[in-house]
DNA sequence: TTGACGCCCATGGGGTCCCATGCTATCCCA
DNA sequence: TGGGATAGCATGGGACCCCATGGGCGTCAA
């Protein structure tokens, strides 16, 4: 039906550390042709960037523009490949995440899990709930811009 | 399953100086036809370089854009070639580290195995998560100027 | 002989797999 | 239209397996 991570979910950790994907997003994965989730840390927020082929191939397009050799692609194999993980789906559309990915992230208990896309990203839920207003907050801020260009300066 | 370097381990050595290459590690090589571990001291780093068939390829290639008998491509045949190595890994896919080699990366005790795609490094652990930030500070940074880059030259 | 190195087996715990349970929302039929 | 049946999904937990790690023993070379 669709083929993008819409909506918001909450949910639990297992005493294992295994959480479930939703399962609207795991038809997306499905779809996409990607069996297990490809994840990395956020570059600019405390949470996991989550997907299939198609962030794997945004990160490749992003690798690609830099010079072989170079420390630049270096570096950025090492931000991005090299804290890339692929979580597993189990039976039951679980992943597992291990101790050291929790507390980087700052979960506990629960997880906020948060469609944009192409991608999902994997939230402590008080965090996401600040990143959330921040979001709206600049949304408005941004179409109130565009809004007075526009009127102002005859779009094309 | 996947045919590149992802994510990163920490691994100890035993007492015989012995370390084990991350399973997942050893299935890229091994699909990539490579019986052990092709490693050189990274250039730009306090690093060792690790990777199987892809990665001499790409030496090669790298070597094949200098003239011949020319200094440059001596002192890069001198600085890739001349320090390589090829470890043997073992029944347990683990792979025996000389002492000069682990005083040379500054190891002891443990040492952090992290993927790049097309290779991996193994560092001391400190050093790599300083390492990382730089990558990370950088990554944002490039992707900051591109970012404004696009929204200045080409408006909708 | 002695040390270094390769080959082999042992083990413990972390991850995976498999089966079970409860809840909710949807469907179907009276 | 209401109520029971049912299927899908999130969650729990037992058992097994793989992997990282430790260590013994033989062999070859200095």
């Amino acid at each position: 039906m669709v083929d993008r991570f819409l909506s918001h979910f909450i949910h639990r950790f297992d005493a294992k550390g295994r959480i479930s994907i939703p399962s609207a997003f795991r038809q997306v994965l499905a779809k996409d042709g990607f069996a297990g989730v490809y994840a990395y840390p956020s570059l600019d927020a405390p949470a996991l960037d989550c997907g299939g082929h198609a962030l794997i191939a945004e990160i490749d397009a992003l690798l690609q523009t830099m010079p072989p050799y170079s420390p630049a692609r270096d570096a950025f194999a090492t931000a991005l490949l090299g804290m890339s993980e692929i979580l597993r789906l189990d039976a039951e559309g679980r992943v597992f995440f291990e101790e050291r990915l929790k507390t980087a992230l700052g979960l506990d208990g629960e997880a906020g899990v948060v469609g944009q896309g192409h991608k999902f990203q994997i939230w402590e839920p008080a965090r996401f709930q600040t990143h959330l207003e921040q979001a709206r907050a600049r949304v408005r801020r941004l179409r109130a811009e565009r809004e007075a260009l526009a009127s102002g300066e005859t779009p094309r």
